[in-house]
DNA sequence: TCTCTAAATATTGCATAATTATTTATCCGC
DNA sequence: GCGGATAAATAATTATGCAATATTTAGAGA
């Protein structure tokens, strides 16, 4: 039996919430944007019936809202929402981190560092985001629990979405990064229960920052 | 004006979903059971659009596995799985009581007082399952942030379904019930740390009965 | 009897069509 | 002009139908 390359077609519903999924994590759309669903048949080239199973998936993973009868609408995140989903943030993370950190191997340690090598040295803030969540997944990943790690996946994308530019601006590089030096110098430690406590309160200094940034921008509420 | 009811009639896909929700938390099908859409849809009184919005909704929860062009089955879970999601409940848990101490009030912790008399009280470990959790979800309440209580809830609901029969019985009623009382009694006196490091523990010891009894029921694997 | 193949059957996936709800436009009285 | 009712247009919801895929059954040959 030749060792046939599987056919494998992607049905269309997954292809339509893969591909919303990916548009509104990365901002093109804003909130309260309100998703036709003929018009999102027609960019994928397929009927409406597909179209409404992606929805409802969406709708299920939080990033937009049913109306009846009026169609789906992308999701807003009021403060509240955002400081929310950072407690989520530390409740998963840390403990990802807590069951990674005896799981962790040389190269892990290594490539965590190598992040934070390339982070000490870019200067844009734009890029910082990226890098900083690399560095937090190397970490996280030796945990070897693939629901946890998915589910911390999909917050942060939820979160990133609110305050990818806000907040790694707002809270400059070096009081986030001198943090990160010290969780990855715990780790290598093996010390789990300081690197945990740390990492609960690096989250919630993003929390802090967050509420400076939004009382600045929206004084009156 | 008059105060007229709000016609509110629930869209078929979500009445779908909350009634095949029940059903298989309910454990009313066994893992593998495939969910057939005409099947469904007869039952529902539907066409089977509704019924494909709802099973995708429920495969984002989870619940269901869709494979192409087969269709839908109940997901079943490995004995690693539903460990994990006990990982995933001291993540979720262990957050919301350090956030709920400070806000408990004395109802609160009186209404927790009397789910462990009754607690106390019952004998048959079938009833164990619903008051254990009662009394836990009041602890969890006064912490007032709605996602990470839905997370919780949903979360809980999936391992339950797995856990029910087995863990009650197989940990018996005085070693829990004892951490009960301790941990209601450090929230009375608000010592946030130890409570939530009773918490976890208390978690890992059903980590531990459900290892064991597992072992007891498949020794081969 | 067993196994392989092929027809028959069942089921999913999706597009089209019909229905229902909502929004927008139009008309009329004031 | 300004409400307010009515009608047209728009969009969402759901039913139906058909093609594609999977599963089961039946039959032929060893």
């Amino acid at each position: 039996m030749a060792p046939k390359q599987a056919p494998v077609r992607k049905p269309a519903p997954e292809l339509v919430r893969d591909g919303l999924r990916a548009s509104i994590l990365a901002g093109e759309f804003e909130a309260g944007y309100q998703l036709r669903q003929d018009e999102v048949a027609e960019q994928f080239g397929t009927s409406r019936i597909p179209v409404r199973e992606a929805l409802r998936q969406l709708e299920s993973e939080g990033l937009i809202v049913f109306h009846p009868n009026k169609g789906a609408v992308v999701k807003g995140l009021s403060l509240e929402d955002v400081l929310e989903m950072l407690d989520i943030r530390i409740a998963l993370e840390t403990r990802a981190l807590k069951l990674a950190i005896p799981n962790m191997a040389v190269e892990d340690l290594d490539a965590a560092q190598e992040i934070l090598d390339r982070y000490d040295a870019a200067s844009e803030p734009d890029a910082w985001g990226e890098m900083n969540w690399n560095f937090h997944w190397t970490l996280y990943a030796p945990c070897n629990k693939s629901k946890l790690l998915s589910m911390i996946e999909a917050n942060y994308g939820h979160v990133s979405r609110f305050t990818r530019r806000q907040v790694s601006r707002a809270a400059g590089k070096s009081r986030p990064q001198k943090e990160h030096h010290e969780l990855l110098d715990l780790c290598r430690q093996g010390k789990i229960e300081k690197a945990v406590d740390l990492l609960e309160r690096h989250i919630e200094q993003t929390q802090k920052s967050l509420q400076a940034t939004s009382r600045l921008t929206d004084p009156a509420r």
